[in-house]
DNA sequence: AGGAAGATCTACT
DNA sequence: GTAGATCTTCCTA
């Protein structure tokens, strides 16, 4: 399956987060495959987004967002990595946040990662999906354009849902606007609203 | 050195 | 469904 090309990541960061929606995040490990239906998105801009990591300035840690659309994000909270994908429009600063997938191809091997047995439980909120798919720091710049990486994002089948949105989660100042998309049904959403 | 951080788990009302 | 304790990095002073 062809990852999605790198001008898919060159909008702004919404419109990335909602088409980012249906399709599907490969982890290449050494010897397995694991993969997941991306089911919930969060949208993040840069300075004038006082959530976004961005908004105090250029860092270390945050550099990426300033980087080439295409590529990982990857930073810690709370003892969890979060997975982000670099998405703006040129000369922009922006990414977009995988909240929760489902599980599609190894999922034995994510329950040995999570130390738990429930699917559903595996990959419904963004740090327990990136202990699910063994994301840490070390994939931080990886481009999810390139088939080679060892974490990819390609097209996922054809299919269609109502499309949900609502503000974001646990952020401690948000936006007034929503910027929070997920599948609406999809039991692997990490929380309903 | 001190504190904040986009979360998770568990234990309840 | 909500509430509280607690986890590890990185930033700021």
């Amino acid at each position: 399956m062809e990852p999605l090309p790198r001008s898919f990541y060159e909008r702004s960061p919404d419109e990335v987060a909602i088409d980012l929606l249906g399709k599907v995040l490969v982890r290449r490990l050494d010897d397995k495959i694991l993969s997941g239906k991306i089911v919930e998105t969060e949208a993040y801009f840069g300075k004038d987004d006082p959530a976004s990591r961005a908004a105090s300035g250029k860092k270390k840690f945050n550099l990426a967002m300033w980087e080439e659309v295409g590529k990982a994000f990857i930073y810690m909270v709370h003892n969890n990595w979060l997975f982000n994908v670099v998405a703006h429009e040129p000369g922009k600063v922006g990414a977009v946040l995988i909240r929760a997938v489902q599980p599609l191809e190894g999922v034995e091997v994510m329950k040995v990662n999570r130390g738990v047995d429930n699917i559903k439980n595996l990959t419904n909120g963004p740090g327990k999906l990136s202990k699910a798919f063994s994301i840490t720091k070390e994939l931080n710049l990886v481009d999810v354009t390139d088939p080679k990486s060892p974490l990819l994002i390609v097209e996922g089948k054809k299919e269609s849902f109502e499309i949900g949105k609502s503000k974001r989660i646990g952020v401690s100042r948000d936006l007034d606007v929503p910027m929070r998309f997920f599948i609406i049904g999809n039991e692997f959403v990490s929380r309903k609203c």
